[in-house]
DNA sequence: TTTGTATATTGCAATATTACGATATTAATT
DNA sequence: AATTAATATCGTAATATTGCAATATACAAA
């Protein structure tokens, strides 16, 4: 991407962004549905649920851990992601603060 | 980017994941907050409210109308931007469906 | 201590994004 | 018809993203 002027928006709507932008690819969506279908941590099962090679999804974890939305403990031999409630529930709250303006709100063309 | 290998994942995945993409810069959550903000379409009033030259927030609006989240009207000499109801639902659904998983079923490290 | 296994990092090619000046388009106004 | 105003498109420079082979790292097990 060019250089995005980050200073010129709100703190809130840069965050928003950020975690937005973490998710627009399908296969950190996936990686975030397998999260939350597994209901758990996940140990060392990430790479063979998606059909791309190890250091590509190594790269899409490291993105979704640089953002906050997962986090990631060493256990033995294996690495364990799992979502990171503080973070993910701010997301929520922000998101949630827009449907709820679009559903009071909106009247439009 | 890349070319990312949206055939390997699921249809609902390629497109949440390309909604949370065009939501994905500080500019189209300002453009989306101004437009929920003003409870009504916005004509011609877009550029002033950003810190970006005209072209560029021109491109940021074509963005958000390629994946639906925005629709334009010609008015005369304005052009009129709106959320775009279908869309922002199934955006809305999408996320709100990850959050009760969420809330539902995580019992993480 | 060597081997195997899981994950991360590096390096790079291909492609996409961001920003904006210059210019085009379109319609209202004079 | 010429001017003004709003928006879109084109072209392009700077930078970011995606994907993966090769390699490194870290730990467990033999």
């Amino acid at each position: 991407m060019g250089v995005s002027k980050t200073e010129h928006f709100t703190e809130r709507q840069n965050e928003l962004a950020s975690l937005a932008k973490a998710l627009g690819h399908p296969a950190r969506i996936a990686i975030i549905d397998f999260l939350l279908k597994t209901e758990s941590c996940i140990c060392g099962d990430i790479v063979n649920e998606l059909p791309l090679a190890q250091p590509t999804v190594s790269q899409h974890l490291k993105e979704l851990k640089s953002v906050g939305i997962i986090k990631g403990n060493i256990e033995g031999n294996l690495i364990c992601y799992c979502i990171n409630e503080a973070t993910w529930n701010k997301f929520k709250a922000f998101l949630e603060s827009l449907f709820e303006t679009y559903n009071l709100k909106n009247n439009c063309c």
